[in-house]
RNA sequence: UGCCUGAUAGUAUAAUGGUAGUACGACUGUUUUUGGUGCAGUUUGUCUUGGUUCGAAUCCAGGUCGGGCAACCA
């Protein structure tokens, strides 16, 4: 293999680590705060951790970030798990930053003890302006010289719950001065009154974030810490505490987070979208969730590729939605087996057909060979696509009209004799010849048409409900647009179709699965749909050049 | 106003002092019993001004523009 393939600038760092003997293997981790559920975001983040872990020999843990009770839930470290491992990755260990809170408070004790922390009884807003600006300087208060037998004290009270909330904070004692605004004596632990997740009431008092994720990922060995931009300021403050606790020297190293068009990735505002109801839930197939992705059928493979085909880079981006569409229509297209279905029925009579009616068969998936066929039904009356007939077509339309041939899927050619309209002038029945010797696989007719369509029997139709996505907002750069996002959402996100006829087959498939109704784009069976009443969620449509020409045309 | 970051086709991402390449998008053509797929092709780019050098996207200096930083959130 001559192929060479770049590396992203972690994957070099790792490298020369790896070279340069600084490590004998590599140890990464994905740390989410369990309070939201995962986003397209995150499996950027983990098919990065977990993937330099998979090319370089290591492993990676998986670690809940779990320093704030009053946020955080087991719903959500339940669904974190099952969104990780559905994406294909298997952690080394499940870890939780609250496992270490005996050894972090440990932590803090020795740093009080080095004259490095104190306790502040300062309230909130005080140390706001005691921190100054990030052109001024920010002031000690009395506070700061108390000595060391004093914090010590003060801090064991804290932990004995002598305190309320926001009484006392304890505070690494560091640079008031510093152009840094995270080292001017940040404050590393505050009461809360809480109960934990997970230790339940055992701790009143939590470590910040900057106390807990450097230390979490010292006590785990983590070689190559990767998070997002926004942290490259909490970097001077990760390396400080490592040195002065003399703890494993994990490494920081930050990406930029990615960005969607159409569409939000904060766990802010789809906790909104949720709770005010735009949604139906954290899983509906509108929202940027691995479970409302899941729902909707994107295949975790293709969500794999589209992470790996954006990259690891350090500038801001925003990725078209339509690479990740993309990616899932390109493994779709292998995988999605196909059926017929028609969602607005117009009524086809074959005049010339005399048969009771004959079992046809159709290929599952033309993209594999070994795919298989299965059986059709087909009979006098069908129903077509109410667009592809037109009274009076245009020069490139090649479906139904009057005296053009098309043919059906699998089937026949047909040919438009005539239609029949209502009182209002809507048609409401074509009536069509077929050609005999043009049926599919042994057609000798010598008839060449340009158009296909798919159809359902009338008379061995099923009745399916589909529903319709579109973007979830009507613009680009949903964050950075004017004003509240929520003004911006798209009314018309979801389009039901509720009686959609459907060949028959589609009642025994397994419902896990991908299948392309054909013409119509990916769809999947909904979490809802039951074997009496079957729900479809299109994944993605396919792509459409003919609705481009009609778009140019008008 | 300070500090930290970053800047390559429309969008992403490579080229690590030596031919600016790849993917998606867009557009052509072709194949096709899905106006799908496949195949072939076209299109568009190094933020700016200087400097170093035989040679600069890459190194240096200044500027411009974007993002971040003053939560008892992570």
């Amino acid at each position: 293999m001559s192929e060479e393939q770049s590396l992203n600038f972690i994957e070099e760092i790792v490298e020369a680590d790896l070279a340069a003997g600084k490590y004998q293997s590599i140890v990464t981790r994905f740390p989410p705060e369990p309070n939201g559920y995962l986003h397209i975001g995150h499996a950027k983040s983990i098919c990065l951790n977990f993937g330099l872990a998979q090319k370089y020999g290591g492993k990676t843990n998986l670690r809940f970030d779990d320093t704030n009770p009053v946020t955080e839930e087991t719903e959500y470290v339940e669904s974190i798990k099952n969104d990780v491992k559905w994406l294909g990755f298997n952690w080394a260990e499940e870890l939780y930053a609250s496992n270490y809170f005996d050894q972090i408070h440990g932590f803090a004790v020795r740093l009080i003890e080095m004259g490095l922390a104190y306790v502040d009884d300062s309230s909130s807003d005080e140390i706001a302006a005691q921190k100054g600006t990030p052109t001024q300087a920010g002031t000690a208060n009395a506070y700061r010289s108390r000595t060391i037998a004093e914090n010590l004290e003060f801090f064991e009270d804290m932990r004995l719950g002598k305190y309320a909330d926001g009484e006392k904070v304890l505070r690494a004692k560091i640079d008031l001065a510093s152009n840094n605004m995270h080292m001017r004596d940040p404050i590393i632990y505050r009461i809360k009154h809480a109960h934990h997740h997970r230790t339940g009431n055992k701790w009143c008092i939590y470590p910040m974030y900057d106390f807990a994720h450097g230390q979490s990922d010292a006590i785990e060995n983590i070689t190559h810490s990767v998070c997002t931009l926004e942290f490259i300021p909490h970097r001077e403050l990760y390396n400080w505490f490592i040195e002065k606790l003399s703890i494993f020297p994990s490494k920081q190293y930050e990406f930029a987070r990615l960005n969607m068009t159409y569409t939000v990735m904060s766990k802010r505002k789809l906790l909104q979208l949720v709770q005010e109801n735009h949604v139906t839930g954290w899983d509906d197939p509108r929202m940027s969730t691995i479970s409302g992705m899941r729902r909707r059928g994107y295949p975790a493979a293709a969500i794999r590729e589209f992470c790996d085909r954006i990259g690891i880079a350090k500038r801001d981006n925003l990725i078209d939605i339509s690479l990740l569409e993309f990616c899932v229509r390109e493994d779709l297209n292998k995988t999605a087996v196909r059926r017929m279905v028609v969602f607005d029925p117009l009524k086809v009579i074959i005049t010339n057909y005399t048969g009771e009616g004959e079992i046809l068969h159709s290929e599952n998936n033309p993209e594999d060979p070994n795919g298989g066929v299965r059986e059709v039904p087909f009979s006098k009356e069908i129903f077509v696509e109410r667009d592809d007939f037109m009274e009076e077509p245009s020069k490139k339309y090649f479906r139904l009209a009057p005296g053009q041939m098309v043919r059906l899927k699998s089937a026949y050619i047909i040919k438009c004799d005539d239609f029949v309209k209502d009182a209002n002038g809507n048609v409401t029945e074509l009536h069509c010849s077929y050609i005999p010797e043009s049926k599919s696989g042994s057609d000798t007719s010598g008839i060449n048409v340009k158009g296909t369509l798919h159809w359902v029997s009338a008379l061995h139709a099923i009745a399916a409900e589909v529903r319709l996505y579109d973007r979830l907002f009507n613009v680009e750069d949903v964050a950075n647009a004017e004003g509240d996002f929520k003004d911006y959402i798209n009314k018309e996100s979801l389009t039901v179709v509720p009686h959609a006829y459907a060949e028959p087959a589609l009642l025994k498939d397994s419902m896990g699965v991908g299948f392309q109704f054909l013409r119509k784009g990916y769809f999947c069976a909904d979490k809802e749909s039951t074997p009496t009443k079957l729900v479809f969620n299109r994944t993605v449509g396919l792509k459409d050049t003919w609705a481009k020409e009609v778009k140019k045309g008008a």
